[in-house]
DNA sequence: CTTTGGGCCTGGACGC
DNA sequence: TGCGTCCAGGCCCAAA
């Protein structure tokens, strides 16, 4: 499911709820997920008090004093809070976590494919976790820019599009937003990375920032599986400019569709991309 | 080192 | 209605 946005809004949910309150109970329905649960993952996590939420690339982290629980949504995973009050949930065939709070309210993770993972870390080692320690920059930090975009793709030979959903190049970039962000800096998913350098590094990086930024207003892209943790729909799907609209007119330029081709799909690594020939070189 | 491809899972859409 | 096939927002890891 989740790209960056996604997983932000559901951060951005969850910090309220979940902030100066402590795990109360947590009910795990499985032993794995993409990965085993720790061991001791209930008894490290009941009773903990929880100091903040955070994210990292596609990571949640919920931070409590001594473990962080590091959390990854997979692509179908949904996180959803019921508020103190409402009845208990029913336990649903993919609701493979629940965590009961002290302030009431109930958060429940639900995931078929099983593709999502949670694992603890000490709090202070987690830029040093196996799963985070490679990832690139966050796109919307000041620590990413058009320079330093351009350092990372200099003498890479995969499509540029690939090389943006590489988590090493920047975090959080994935398959919708790349196509997107490619849109709006006019690049062909198709030119090799280690061109795009300079002045088109620099619009590049400034078109991820903006179709992020973007994105996350709208509450995220809302595809199949993603919602708000209020079980809102996101609504950014309907801005897209070129994911899943092959063969309608481009928003940037003005191809006649009867004339032109429209809006391009093509495969590339296994996975679909979207893209004006015309608009984007 | 970089790049590619397989695999992990389920469910929904589609064609017959 | 039922069955098979294909596709999906991620990412790890082995192999080339």
């Amino acid at each position: 499911m989740p790209e960056l946005p996604e997983v932000e809004t559901v951060r951005r949910g969850l910090a309220p709820v979940l902030e100066g309150a402590a795990f109360a109970r947590v009910h795990l329905r499985r032993a794995d997920l993409r990965k085993p649960f720790p061991v001791d993952f209930v008894e490290r996590l009941e009773g903990a008090r929880i100091k903040r939420t955070g994210r990292r690339a596609k990571y949640l982290l919920i931070e409590t004093h001594d473990d962080t629980l590091i959390w990854h949504l997979g692509m179908s995973g949904q996180v959803r809070i019921y508020p103190p009050g409402e009845p208990p949930p029913l336990v649903g065939k993919h609701d493979h976590v629940q965590f009961d709070l002290s302030n009431g309210a109930v958060i429940v993770f639900t995931d078929p494919r099983r593709f999502g993972l949670m694992d603890l870390c000490p709090s202070e080692k987690v830029a040093e976790h196996p799963l985070i320690k490679d990832i690139g920059p966050e796109p919307l930090g000041n620590a990413f820019s058009g320079p330093v975009l351009a350092a990372a793709l200099k003498g890479k030979k995969v499509a540029i599009k690939q090389a943006i959903i590489d988590s090493h190049v920047v975090a959080g970039v994935g398959n919708i937003y790349a196509s997107e962000s490619l849109f709006r800096a006019g690049l062909s998913p198709k030119r090799r990375a280690g061109t795009v350098q300079g002045a088109r590094a620099e619009k590049l990086a400034g078109a991820i920032k903006s179709v992020l930024s973007a994105a996350i207003e709208a509450g995220g892209s809302t595809l199949k599986d993603h919602r708000t943790t209020d079980g809102e729909l996101g609504y950014f799907q309907h801005s897209f400019a070129v994911y899943g609209r092959t063969g309608q007119a481009c928003p940037g330029c003005d191809c006649d569709v009867l004339k032109t081709k429209g809006i391009q799909h093509l495969e590339q690594g296994g996975r679909s991309t979207y893209y004006c020939p015309r608009h984007q070189r």
